[in-house]
DNA sequence: TGACATTCGGACAAAATAGTCCGCTTATGG
DNA sequence: CCATAAGCGGACTATTTTGTCCGAATGTCA
């Protein structure tokens, strides 16, 4: 019957946070008690949610990939999409460093990796295809190089301090974006 | 008498040689076991070589600093010493991605840590004036930033194929230095 | 070559982590 | 407000990982 109460929500999400701020500290393969006493919660709820530390990852990762796509349904799709979408996977890559370390705990082969691989690839194909006509985005720019770019932000995660991280990611992006030559040399910026 | 035997220092450096590429695999908190399996030594020789994971990491980082300190010897020291060094240093973080991921294992308050980060530092400090000086790198460029910089570059650290990995590696140089934006929008390229 | 110290490595003990079970609690629908 | 079923959490066991010890093996120097 009730096969969705409320608590139990409750309860997942925390666990979530939880999980998301314990492998921010501790790297993805901390342990899983962390998370556990973090959330307030008994241990055999995290493993009712989550079977086991794949499936709890997974989450966090589709999570994040939720949030992508939201924001790419909200904002105007034109050639400055590219650059806006960056900002804020930056900025979700420092709430929740998973999308960044994943792959080390799921493995390659794992049917919902590879589907998440395609999400997030086919998030950014469009834009990336808008941005290169607009001329905003280097015509060389790969599909393939997203994920390196990705991985780049994924340096933000490190910063254990929210606000902080929230710098870093604005400035990595900044150097990402504008490239280290000098500006003189280069456009606008 | 004999402090130093040929042996030891061999298992020495197999240790290093095998804790790089199962931490590459596995992270930098994979099991020790992994290590000494890997090395073909007794876990005894493992322990008594590193007393605990920390010195391990600590050894695998200053390894690293070592290759780049010898590298930035060696080359000439003009405007370009900048990049080629950063390409180095993506090269050395493709072989060893203990220099991106050491501050989860060691302690912030660790003084080897602390006197490691001064040295990366210094590093690049004078390579980053000159290049500054030169034209070749943006005014507003800090030093703090290079160690944005590193943990982007760290990103290579992800795959685990060499020869991939120093693609990747040119290419996250590429990127990172050009930009994203357009060529015909910046300098020469 | 032989004596000696140092290192080696498997076996052992201790701690941490993972995963399961079951009696109790609590939200939900009537 | 009650009956019921789903969820909860602490206790328990199994497994993994860590760290230590000591007899055996081996490199080094005389």
């Amino acid at each position: 019957m009730t096969n969705d109460r409320t608590d139990a929500r409750r309860h997942r999400q925390a666990l979530l946070q939880a999980a998301s701020a314990i492998f921010l500290e501790h790297g993805i393969t901390a342990p899983l008690d962390l998370v556990v006493t973090r959330a307030g919660v008994g241990r055999a709820t995290l493993y009712r949610h989550f079977p086991d530390r794949v499936e709890l990852v997974l989450a966090l990762v589709d999570q994040s990939l939720d949030a992508l796509d939201a924001l790419a349904a909200a904002i105007p799709h034109d050639r400055t999409t590219f650059r806006v979408l960056l900002l804020h996977l930056a900025d979700i890559l420092a709430k929740d460093p998973s999308l960044a370390d994943f792959w080390r705990v799921i493995p390659s082969d794992n049917a919902q990796r590879i589907c998440q691989l395609k999400r997030f690839r086919l998030l950014f194909d469009r834009a990336v295809g808008d941005a290169i006509k607009g001329g905003m985005l280097r015509g060389d720019f790969r599909s393939d190089d997203m994920l390196l770019v990705g991985g780049m932000l994924g340096a933000v995660a490190r910063e254990p301090d929210a606000g902080k991280r929230r710098a870093m990611a604005a400035r990595l992006v900044d150097l990402l974006v504008s490239g280290l030559q000098p500006a003189d040399a280069g456009t606008s910026r």
